[in-house]
DNA sequence: CATGAATGAGGTTTCATTCAT
DNA sequence: TATGAATGAAACCTCATTCAT
């Protein structure tokens, strides 16, 4: 709590001005700063049609660079970090990032399977293969990229993932 | 403390006698119960020959069992969570675990590739690629999981990762 | 002191503008609304003549009525609660209600045993044993009281206490 | 519970290996060092017979000792103090203290009041009045006394309320 | 005059670590 | 070697008090 009061610039005893506890200040954290980015992923997605391959690498880039440039990839990790202590963050971000975020994957991929675009996969397993390499990103940028001088290069990870991701999801003419 | 003591079947001053602080055991702690296994994956993957795909497959299921199984998995949790006060738990974690899997996954790989029975990918990404769904079932398990009644399919997961995964690394007739 | 400024209408900082700190809002309750009521309580008992039973039956049951009805009745027991942290309030409340209240008794006590109404006793001790059973209707009201569903007969304990006291005060033909 | 640690000659951690919170210090306090007194007045007062009046003042005599001389005075005005806080702690006051004294008196009244020793009253109100002064001298050493040099006289005072009360309880030959 | 946002000292509680036994 | 009682630094949180507006 120090260290956000630190950062924003205040003392500790404001926080509970405006929050009544820690784990009121990270559930409004993750609702503000991933929940809000979820929606607008979500709602993007909802509006498109057609093939759905350049739709999951638009929206991987995105998430992507979200990963190597915002501060907030820390959420994530304090969320596994603190979900001992707090259940009820786990589940707030579970529901609100996690679900929500796996749901869009999985609507896109139904969408494409449907259409034969994709071969057929159970759904909610196919979901999270989109966005493992984006977790591994996350917790590499937050525990281990300050050991490095040099920044991984997060862009050719995502490049690299949708590549081997959409050959591995796309139906091929002799399949079934 | 006060649990692994427990755990342990001994009490908490004890510990002291053997391990000079908490980090001091979560560095045993890494190095016995994960260090020692990657070196096991290392060495039979090391004696193998001939195409990598099943052998990819075989350590990768054996992982999945080692998840969904095994109540090591927590430390993996606790490196991300503890790694903030902990630096150098972050950097042991990284040298014995992290690196040392990815270097399995990497030798593979540039075998597959020389052989012509993977295409040519950046191996460190490709790589990667492969532990992805393995950190993502590990934070699942150790952060959400105890939410819910029944348990999460991890090998159906393991089992799709591989499908997909193998599809989208190996090489096809009219590849460059 | 937010409570003590909502109930008033106005700002936590407002308070300030005409109290030094939280004691002196504490010193300030205590003599306006005890003290003035004490002075009220010891001018109508000095314009009084004749015997003085009545006139502390009269006294005891408007003190009754007080405690059973007041949300006054609080002052005392934070005056009792805060004795430690603001010895000057205990200071106060001693000098202005406490002492004076045991006066005003006194008076009336000494004027009584002079005309031969109630026998001889350490008037101290007698003053006190008047507002005994008016402190221990205040501490219970104070601390107990919610713990009921029906409030307890305030009015009761007051009536039995005059007719024990009168009776323990009063001198008989064959007393000495 | 700085204080209360300091006065045990510990640290204020250590408090926290034998209770759970601050309210379970009060708790046991009031349980070990006034529950118990009770108790043991309780079980003498059952084993006597024969005229009230006489035990009723030994009691008072034992309880006006116990105020004048022992620190667990302290303890009904903690209570008082932190009745707000910890509601729990009142409600434990009051069944193990506040009930079970006056229950003593109560049993000793009616007793009296049967055998025609004592003139019929309401007996809870009357098990009250027995108490009130013990209650105001409690109040009185733990939150004015530090004021005077010299010691009030409570011996004097529980006197004089034995001598008062006893005479106001009494039947007497012309009493209905 | 009044506000209410901000402060920071102090209170309760936890837990890694130490040490006498 | 093992214990477990004790420690004290640090975490979360509250609240009397201040001050710019």
């Amino acid at each position: 709590m120090e260290q956000i009061a630190a950062r924003a610039g205040v003392s500790k005893g404001t926080i509970y001005l405006y929050f009544d506890s820690k784990e009121a200040v990270f559930r409004a954290l993750v609702h503000e700063m991933l929940g809000s980015q979820i929606t607008r992923f979500a709602d993007s997605a909802r509006e498109t049609s057609g093939p759905v391959a350049p739709i999951l690498a638009d929206i991987l880039r995105g998430i992507g660079e979200f990963i190597a440039t915002s501060n907030r990839v820390v959420l994530p990790k304090i969320v596994i970090g603190e979900a001992g202590n707090f259940p009820d963050l786990a589940r707030i971000y579970r529901e609100e990032v996690a679900e929500r975020g796996l749901a869009l994957f999985a609507g896109l991929l139904k969408r494409a399977m449907a259409s034969g675009e994709f071969r057929t996969l159970p759904i909610s397993h196919a979901a999270r293969l989109c966005i493992a390499p984006v977790l591994l990103a996350i917790i590499w940028r937050t525990t281990f990229a300050q050991l490095d001088s040099e920044p991984y290069d997060y862009a050719g990870l995502i490049e690299t993932h949708i590549a081997t991701l959409l050959r591995g999801l796309k139906r091929r003419e002799n399949d079934a």
